[in-house]
DNA sequence: TTGACGAGTGTACGTCGTACACCTACCGTG
DNA sequence: CACGGTAGGTGTACGACGTACACTCGTCAA
């Protein structure tokens, strides 16, 4: 019979093992649904077993947040800064599209972990290298906030609400009374219908918002602008 | 003695007051350290009674960022597309700023009130009476995104976290070994100390990234963009 | 007078995060 | 081989939390 790997020992737990059940776990159920006590019982444990390699689950939060980011691809070597972070910034979206949950859960920490610290400035670094000032670089990434790790500033996931509940009243349901909101929904659903599921190409959408912003970014490196005048990018 | 108003018989509870009492609150303690149970004896009432006010702590959350809303100050009469929005997009800036936690709560919303609904409805109606194209609209208002609402795409509130413990080793903690982020924090808390706490001036961080989009969407208006070639804003 | 109704109550259940004491299998050292 | 420290897993327990459900009670129309 089999000596080694006797099934009643469990292979040990791992902070790392931890974190990616935890993943895999928030993956299948949702992040709402995840709890310390069901991510033991997935992994064959007892709740308390999980703190000694977590500290409380606002770690646990934080190493999920780790192993996201380990999926994004390293910087391409060379080119242009624009195509550099563009790349790095796509690659970074990819990753989180991987996870629904995790551009909520990143939006909740309240200080980045050495991971994040590291990626940011990755992307400082390639503003650096291409030519920004400091000041300029500075900030170049507030505006890009969040989609600089590929969060879409996304309000709500699905405009009214096709929840399961009945709604009744009229056929113009959901759009109501808003002219303008279903006159964009309406063109929307009506245009190009090669988009699979929903109504539009999120994809698209991140590609738009993010290359205006670089553009503007590469119109405001070029004309050498510096917040000293403290008047925004319409400045001459 | 009086007779009206017996101070034996509260005044009674509103769907009303327990919205504002529940703000009032979140403003105070904070949006995680509220409960329906505190709100309860908040108001002076058994922690079941607000049901009979409000479906349950969800609604109650919608509830509390229509509060908010109510608080944007209504569209200004006349003036171009930009200056239209650019302050009605401030005002909504300024409303959330009164109540730090409203940002975070809008952004786990699933689906939009009537309230929030009535409000994106204004901001679409500004660009098409402004001459944007229901195609052009549309990819913009993704592209403001959350900005619209006056959120900043923020990824923390403090770069690495001065928390409260105890942080030893070397004195250029924090950036630790990131010389990028170490180069940018540095900038700022020495370039002009006239802001007051944090080393940076959020107000003209939220400006720029939101004059950026702006002009960028001006200039796509002008050439008479549309998204029938699908290739991004730097199509020429 | 009555009786329906709506607001507020009381009790209870299942779930959560986690403190704390405990066991126990393994290891390097004597 | 004996031994004691230690890291990893256990068991019990506590005080939150959201909320279902059955109730009481004051008010008001008929």
């Amino acid at each position: 019979m089999a000596v080694q790997t006797e099934p009643v020992r469990r292979t040990p737990l791992t902070r790392d093992r931890v974190l990616r059940a935890a993943v895999a776990f928030a993956d299948g159920i949702g992040i709402e649904a995840l709890s310390m006590r069901k991510l033991a019982k997935e992994l064959g444990v007892v709740p308390m077993a999980l703190y000694k390699h977590v500290a409380n689950k606002e770690q646990l939060l934080d190493g999920m947040v780790d192993v996201v980011m380990s999926e994004i691809a390293p910087p391409a070597p060379g080119s242009d800064w624009k195509g550099a972070v563009r790349h790095r910034i796509l690659s970074a979206r990819r990753a989180l599209l991987g996870h629904p949950w995790a551009a909520q859960v990143i939006q909740t920490r309240s200080s980045p972990t050495p991971v994040v610290l590291a990626y940011m400035d990755s992307v400082i670094g390639m503003f650096r290298t291409g030519g920004f000032s400091v000041d300029l670089t500075h900030h170049v990434m507030h505006a890009l906030g969040g989609r600089m790790m590929g969060l879409t500033q996304e309000l709500f996931d699905a405009p009214p609400s096709p929840g399961p509940q009945a709604q009744p009243v009229t056929p113009t349901e959901g759009a109501g009374d808003y002219p303008y909101v279903r006159e964009l929904a309406g063109a929307v659903v009506h245009d190009e219908a090669s988009v699979v599921g929903q109504g539009c190409d999120d994809q698209f959408e991140f590609e738009f918002a993010l290359d205006l912003l670089l553009d503007g970014f590469e119109r405001l490196r070029q004309q050498g602008w510096s917040s000293a005048g403290r008047s925004g990018p319409a400045r001459p």
